[in-house]
DNA sequence: GCCGTTTTCGGCCCGACTGTTTTCAGTCG
């Protein structure tokens, strides 16, 4: 089973508990477990291997005798049991808005209700305001949220379609009279891949003009609340958003409650209590109700003994204690990104001529571009030829003649990795290149050994001198081919080949958890747009957001060095 | 069920909002 399988276990665990009344911090340690299992960068079956689950963050003895048990025999006596005792339909009523653990206990136990289309029928029948404590206001909310819920399919989005609906909305609410400040908080400031609802916070000395000119927006399909401090909204993009408003004088408190996790946030808190201190969105308070109050972050965490925290770290992935110890990393910046080394044109899959994608990494302020075609490998884009590759080589010459020293060009591709691990070009053809980058497009499904060895045979190939989106996963779509993480990282260190962050939102891969594993093991990772078209250049931020949330300064991160220090690199590597 | 520079047992964050309520339970973040 795979770290996402097994987390899926506990997390499926977790919910049943809940139904069944059990107590909540056994619940909660079920989701602790899921988490740290989600956020390990290696491969669990690895550290099965190795003894080593206990060093997950989240598992203890209990725990790891149930993840022994599925690495053995694939099941769970205890999760089947549950599943015995309780219908597995009533994971998916659980998520429904407004339904809780009790609530979905009741339907069942009352209404014999154990799945989402049966919820559904029995609310519009008018039959759950039957239940003591339930009206026709609640009945019709549970409606809209199935409703919702079948509109948004798996209740997440990509940070690409976020981000932009995001900004849009916080550059309106800047206009409001009265706004002083205003920032898109939630996973969207920790550059989490997927969004689940957009959490925005405002801060205002007038809440109710505020949040009553938000509701009116005209991006907004329905108010789902609005009280003094908080708003809740459907857009019509299907995006669930909340407002936040909060005197200038509370906003850190505010935007660091709003920013999360929820984990990171329950962690500081109990730093607070430690202290003797409360924390909570509007502030500190001593033990004799005495409030701090703190207009900024830092002094959030100024007074907690801490150093500013980074959203992009507040995972409680032990960035706490990093802070405590002062070994907190300093984070790459997308204004150092000084090159991009993937890129395609009309000569396979791309949208645009070679020059009309140097002219826009040009502007986009880059000082290198490698254009990286696709090979012949790949017939559906028309890959190139060796002849066609030489041809293109012409043709990036006079390019290069035209700009001068505006952009420098690297001749490069994005050569196929082969099913049986051999690379789709000659030695020959591979040595004239200035930069190979190879990746995996097809027989993604291979098993786990023969992918495995596949991709470290490319690794191990000296003119490979970069893997291109080396896990092939689609962050909606598809799950990462079936790899063992750990030795494909110490070969990728251990030849100085270059692992990619493919910042195309769709991909983000390696993913967070990855690229900080590889930069543990030694390896340097390149920030990708792997672009396709002249605005591609513009996706870079979210790569830079993944390398972030993998913890890399700049020096991990190849493509914040200058072009000689590149030509150097890949001198030196022959 | 996890965890320990105050603990190997007894803790384990804090508040807003809604709906159905005469004081609060449930859900959410």
């Amino acid at each position: 089973m795979r770290n996402r399988e097994v987390a899926q276990v506990f997390d499926d665990i977790a919910d049943l508990l809940e139904i069944k009344g059990e107590m909540i911090y056994r619940i909660l340690s079920y989701r602790r477990a899921a988490e740290g299992i989600r956020s390990l960068g290696r491969d669990i079956r690895e550290v099965w291997k190795e003894h080593a689950l206990r060093e997950i963050s989240g598992v203890g003895e209990a725990i790891e005798a149930k993840i022994d048990e599925l690495m053995r025999t694939k099941k769970l006596e205890f999760f089947e049991g549950l599943r015995k005792e309780i219908p597995a339909g009533l994971i998916d009523v659980l998520h429904v808005g407004d339904v809780g653990p009790k609530r979905a206990a009741r339907f069942w136990r009352e209404l014999d209700i154990t799945t989402v289309p049966a919820l559904e029928k029995a609310a519009r029948g008018g039959r759950l305001r039957e239940l003591s404590g339930m009206g026709a206001k609640s009945e019709a909310r549970i409606l809209q949220n199935i409703e919702a819920m079948k509109r948004r399919e798996r209740g997440r989005i990509s940070i690409g379609v976020a981000l932009p609906i995001a900004e849009q909305l916080v550059a309106r609410l800047k206009q409001l009279p009265g706004v002083e400040a205003v920032e898109a908080a939630g996973s969207l400031r920790r550059w989490r891949e997927t969004v689940g609802d957009l959490d925005l916070l405002a801060a205002s000395d007038a809440p109710g003009e505020v949040l009553q000119a938000f509701t009116s927006f005209p991006e907004v399909e329905r108010v789902l609340g609005r009280g003094e401090t908080k708003a809740s909204v459907d857009l019509h993009s299907g995006l669930k958003a909340q407002l936040w408003v909060h005197p200038p004088a509370r906003f850190g408190t505010a935007l660091q409650y709003a920013t999360g996790s929820q984990a990171h946030n329950v962690h500081l808190r109990e730093l607070a209590q430690n202290r003797g201190l409360s924390l909570s969105e509007h502030g500190f308070k001593d033990s004799v109700g005495r409030e701090i109050l703190c207009p900024d972050e830092v002094k959030v965490y100024a007074t907690l003994g801490l150093p500013w925290i980074p959203p992009e770290l507040r995972e409680d992935r032990d960035e706490i204690a990093a802070a405590a110890a002062g070994r907190l990393p300093r984070l790459v910046e997308e204004s150092q990104i000084r090159g991009e080394f993937h890129a395609h044109t009309q000569w396979t899959d791309g949208a645009s001529t070679l020059q009309e994608m140097a002219e826009a990494a040009r502007q986009a302020g880059l000082e290198y571009l490698v254009i990286t075609d696709h090979t012949q490998g790949l017939g559906m884009v028309n890959g190139l030829t060796p002849e066609r590759l030489r041809e293109q080589r012409r043709e990036l010459d006079q390019v290069q003649a035209r700009l001068g020293d505006s952009l420098r060009l690297l001749h490069g591709a994005e050569v196929e990795i082969l099913a049986d691990g051999s690379l789709d070009f000659d030695d020959r053809t591979l040595a004239s290149l200035d930069l190979v980058a190879a990746s995996i497009h097809t027989s993604l499904r291979q098993p786990r050994e023969k992918i495995t060895a596949r991709l470290l045979a490319a690794i191990r190939n000296p003119h490979v001198d970069m893997i291109g989106h080396p896990t092939g996963r689609l962050v909606l779509g598809r799950e990462a081919a079936d790899l063992e993480v750990g030795p494909i990282l110490e070969a990728a260190a251990d030849h100085g080949v270059a692992l990619e962050i493919n910042a195309h939102p769709e991909r983000l891969d390696l993913k967070d958890v990855h690229a900080r594993q590889a930069w543990a093991t030694g390896c340097l990772l390149a920030i990708n747009c792997d672009a396709h078209k002249p605005e591609d250049f513009a996706l870079r931020r979210y790569g830079v957001g993944v390398a972030r949330r993998g913890w890399l300064p700049a020096e991990a991160v190849l493509n914040t060095r200058g072009v000689d220090q590149i030509l150097t690199w890949l001198h030196g590597r022959g």
